[in-house]
DNA sequence: AATCATGTTCCATGTTTCGGAACATCTATT
DNA sequence: AATAGATGTTCCGAAACATGGAACATGATT
């Protein structure tokens, strides 16, 4: 392990997470490192482009190479462009909120988001995480993905309870994904974040990998059963139009069905 | 110089630059490196959560770390969320391709964007750079920013020709942006890219410093002066939207004054 | 079955990083 | 204005760490 390397790759992420400018000083002290070595990384990052320094204050903070890098990233870069549309459309006609998320090991990562015009107690930021099972769009992802056992199990670790609805159980979680194949959405009551419920369906690309979800956030207030099955199929026709897009064959039959996944060997691959 | 950590910060990027999975060897290739350092290298990338290698072909690629951390830059950040729906209003109205952009260095970066439903030539995508002197957008910050001759030269470096109408004299450039300091907007006439004209206005936050810019690429067929005029009111509106949004204080004067900067320190940030 | 290409591990070598100290520069306080 | 304290930067000997060759493991190709 090159030691050094990651002591840089840790300075610049915390540099990140400060969001504010940073003197050599704070950075040697966060990490207790000599003055001078955190000087020396500091400089690295300048001249490698990954962060500037303030002429006047002498403080650093980071450049706008990680934003262009991680635009760069294809999950993050080309298929919320290609969705963007789809899921604007969705916002309009549902006025609840819209996000785009793709898994992450055992998490989500919100790639984009259309704010609902009606309050939500919902929190997401683009690029912010969620545990994937115990949002909608997780599950989504985990269901569409079909891990085996072991897989699913390494993959999620221990179910951590955020809300006293979070699914703390392997096998529970394990029968409501295979529910979630049989219907074709996720659906999450208060899994996450109390008073928020949320619908989720995949997203395919032209190999019929499940690349990323549309998750749909949604007060509990205004979550009532007889609400539910029209925000569903106006999820599932979002998810399926943006699936088209990307590629994915045009088919009638559910973005999720119970036959044996399009690409078996899916189940190893890494995210 | 730490070059370890300069090392993987190349290999890194250009792990995101590849848009492939990248192997051992590949790498020992591209940097003239030892297999066996290429692979440590890598390795430590995964072990610090910045790459991820697949578990059948041993294969790495970058992790959506990058992507995260990109989010989190506060310019790339928060801006394009609250500035977001002004620009749409502005591509809806005009019917063109609107960008949101920001200085770095002798560059600007694409932070949104909202593509025109009519044929464009430009090319532009989120992440993506252009020489700050040849685009509207970019002259608009440069003139709102009020670098003083040092500063701007030592910024913007030797000024190459793109086109034969790209600006190369530093002189020329520094009357083009008194000029758009007094009309509150930006001209772009092919600067760039043949066949691509445009118009910039700067967008401030609360401090009153100059963050973005509101770009417009209109295909040169369709940037008739008397448009222009036009045109250039719904972006000065946008900008100015914006820019309220962002919590500059509300006045009816232009964006874009030629009164002293609201921020002479300004002149020596860095971006 | 044999050969080649590639991923991974191991280790002696020497290059590079480390951290203390000295110096420079800036800020705050009297 | 002078002084003391804090912080940024430079320098250098000591020691830790990265380096690259070699050997081994694994999988692909002929």
């Amino acid at each position: 392990m090159d030691t050094t390397l990651a002591k840089g790759l840790a300075v610049l992420e915390w540099l990140v997470r400060q969001q504010r400018d940073c003197r050599v000083t704070d950075v040697a002290v966060a990490f207790g490192l000599a003055r001078s070595n955190a000087h020396r990384t500091l400089q690295t990052l300048v001249e490698c482009g990954f962060a500037v320094q303030d002429a006047a204050s002498s403080a650093y903070r980071p450049s706008l190479r990680l934003f262009e890098l991680g635009s760069l990233i294809e999950a993050a870069a080309h298929i919320p462009t290609l969705v963007r549309p789809h899921l604007a459309a969705l916002a309009q006609t549902t006025g609840e909120t819209i996000h785009l998320a793709t898994l992450d090991g055992a998490e989500i990562v919100y790639l984009d988001k259309f704010d609902s015009p009606l309050p939500v107690a919902a929190y997401s930021r683009i690029g912010g995480r969620a545990p994937a099972a115990c949002v909608a769009s997780g599950k989504a992802l985990l269901a569409a993905s079909h891990f085996d056992t072991p897989a699913l199990r390494h993959r999620l670790g221990p179910l951590l309870a955020h809300t006293p609805n979070s699914i703390t159980d392997f096998e529970v979680l394990q029968a409501e994904l295979e529910r979630t194949r049989g219907r074709g959405f996720a659906e999450n009551h208060e899994e996450w974040r109390l008073g928020v419920c949320g619908l989720g369906a995949p997203v395919f690309n032209a190999r019929g990998e499940p690349v990323a979800a549309v998750g749909m956030s949604v007060p509990s207030i205004r979550f009532a059963r007889a609400r539910l099955r029209t925000l569903a199929d106006a999820l599932l026709a979002c998810a399926l139009a943006a699936s088209r897009t990307l590629g994915y064959p045009d088919t009638d039959r559910r973005t999720l069905g119970n036959a044996s996944p399009r690409i078996p060997t899916l189940q190893r691959r890494q995210t």
